[in-house]
DNA sequence: CTGTAATCCTGCGAGC
DNA sequence: TGCTCGCAGGATTACA
């Protein structure tokens, strides 16, 4: 579900709440998570303040005094503030109460979101570092154009792999690909130079715009104060199957690519 | 190094 | 109404 734009707009819309806080209680729910949670980070995170909370690709970052904890929202996660006497159903799986009387909740009806807490930043930003390719902004025109010259994998299949670029998911892959007029499945390193520049610059602009408007809310997503965002209003391509494109009016068509759905106009999008 | 499929889950809409 | 099927914003692993 949430992809760059939506954990973007999540942090910031806890972080007002978060930053100079305290933990106070920590409570764990039965189910377990994709990364199972170890019930000795309640003892480390309990009493500890919150000094940062961030973004890095798809992941959030609170950073605490001593330590800090990483959250991954995977396809249904909600990260929101609520009070104290809130509503929590069978879905909450992570409750933080803090000093102030509200508290962090994290909700996740498919369970595919984690948390973990580490010791120390800079193991947390190792373990992502393993894992993640550099922030789409300002991305290096240098990287950018190597990283597909040799690649024989479908342009999608490496917009959508974290470790090349970090934050772009199937939606925002999909309308980028249609800004800058591309099929996703055409191999990327037959992807010209200045498709390559128009591709990078158009996943900038659709994520910039998609954080503008909050992020997209098909189904599950919202903010971390509880409201949908509303991107979903300027898909040109995704979930927009046998509509018509809304710049030749050719019915959009869907290919699976790379294992995800994928919408494109095929008369704006050639593969040659 | 590829690509593909399966896996982890729950919920929803379509079709019968 | 109730059932089955396919599909869903992600990441990881196994396997051909």
């Amino acid at each position: 579900m949430p992809e760059l734009p939506e954990v973007e707009t999540v942090v910031r819309t806890i972080r007002p709440g978060l930053v100079g806080q305290s933990i106070v209680n920590v409570r764990v729910g039965r189910k377990r998570l994709r990364v199972p949670w170890q019930r000795r980070w309640c003892q480390s995170i309990d009493g500890q303040g919150i000094v940062t909370v961030s973004r890095r690709g798809k992941w959030i970052i609170i950073e605490l005094d001593h330590g800090a904890m990483l959250g991954h929202l995977g396809m249904t996660g909600q990260l929101t503030i609520g009070t104290r006497t809130g509503k929590v159903d069978g879905h909450t799986h992570l409750v933080f109460a803090l000093f102030n009387g509200t508290q962090l909740q994290f909700r996740d009806e498919r369970r595919f979101g984690s948390w973990q807490f580490f010791e120390n930043v800079k193991s947390l930003h190792d373990y992502l570092d393993l894992r993640l390719g550099p922030e789409p902004f300002a991305l290096d025109a240098g990287y950018w154009r190597a990283a597909l010259a040799q690649s024989q994998r479908a342009i999608k299949a490496v917009l959508l792999d974290q470790s090349v670029i970090a934050g772009v998911g199937n939606i925002y892959a999909d309308e980028s690909l249609f800004a800058a007029r591309i099929h996703p499945q055409r191999p990327a390193s037959l992807v010209a130079a200045r498709q390559a520049t128009a591709l990078r610059n158009s996943v900038e602009r659709v994520l910039t715009r998609a954080i503008e408007c909050h992020g997209s809310s098909i189904r599950n997503y919202l903010d971390g104060a509880g409201n949908r965002g509303d991107y979903q209003q300027e898909f040109q391509a995704y979930g927009r199957t046998g509509a018509p494109c809304r710049r030749c009016r050719t019915a959009i068509e869907r290919v699976r690519v790379a294992g995800r759905s994928s919408h494109f106009c095929p008369q704006c999008q050639r593969m040659d």
